[in-house]
DNA sequence: ACCCAGGGTAACT
DNA sequence: AGTTACCATGGG
């Protein structure tokens, strides 16, 4: 059946496709399609309110869990606008929310999204799916670390992730080995899960920071790539503002979106 | 033919 | 501790 329910500062475009998650297509003007975990999802926007296609009373949680609706971005804003650029940011576009995605599923995109660009990161991620993901109705789900267990480098040729499938290799590895605890950074600290997670060759503080994020919902996790470096040197040289702290991955992704569009 | 893409590593000062 | 070439691949 399809349900529908209201949300507030949720535009799904911003949110699916601002490059914190990688499975979400664009069918048409409002329409979106993807794969989280083993569930397919066809939503639609309107005003303040979705339509989520064809899905059992049963997973309405899930999603509402997925899509960070219980949390009050209201409020969230309302704070963050205190600072001025902030507040600017926002009044552009305040339509992200953090998904709360698969640990093992973010740790590999971000490894993949790397010196990369949103499009060919999607691509490499389809052939993973494809080549070593369980298939279903709709699609692929994104393989676990353990139907990847032993793979090599050359093994990935399929992908062609270029420099990047030795470090894809590494993590499989090192999770599957318990080298690197990924399922226990959820009872972590930030500091204690950052450290785990640049145990792994390919991944440094900013991967690091995007799993934690993304994939375990840690929002004082600051993800610095190029454009937060440029507002940083410009806007705030000494330092984030005192509004952002316990949700400065929050406010990280209203000043990407920011950054581009003014620096 | 070049340049860049939401970085990381290794090898330098 | 801070800088820099190099890393594969594909699109502009």
């Amino acid at each position: 059946m399809n349900i529908e329910i209201q949300a507030d500062n949720f535009d799904l475009e911003q949110t699916l496709l601002c490059g914190q998650c990688f499975r979400w297509k664009k069918l048409g003007d409002n329409d979106f399609e993807g794969i989280v975990g083993d569930k397919y999802l066809h939503i639609t926007q309107g005003e303040n309110k979705f339509v989520l296609h064809n899905v059992s009373q049963n997973d309405l949680d899930f999603w509402n869990d997925y899509f960070d609706l219980k949390t009050d971005y209201g409020a969230i804003i309302k704070t963050l606008s205190a600072d001025k650029y902030l507040s600017a940011a926002c009044a552009e576009k305040s339509g992200i929310r953090i998904l709360k995605q698969e640990p093992f599923e973010t740790l590999i995109s971000f490894i993949i999204s790397q010196n990369n660009n949103i499009k060919r990161i999607s691509g490499i991620i389809d052939r993973l799916c494809e080549e070593f993901g369980t298939q279903m109705e709709k699609g692929y789900m994104f393989p676990t670390e353990k139907q990847l267990e032993g793979v090599l480098p050359e093994d990935l040729a399929p992908l062609r992730a270029g420099f990047r499938a030795r470090y894809i290799a590494d993590a499989v590895a090192k999770v599957n080995s318990g080298v690197v605890a990924l399922d226990d950074i959820k009872n972590m600290s930030y500091e204690q899960g950052k450290a785990e997670l640049l145990k792994i060759v390919g991944v440094g503080e900013k991967v690091a920071d995007c799993v934690l994020l993304f994939g375990f919902y840690k929002t004082e996790a600051f993800p610095k790539d190029v454009w937060i470096k440029r507002i940083m040197t410009t806007f705030y040289p000494d330092g984030l503002p005192e509004c952002t702290k316990g949700v400065e991955g929050i406010a990280q992704q209203y000043l990407f979106d920011y950054a581009r569009n003014n620096l």
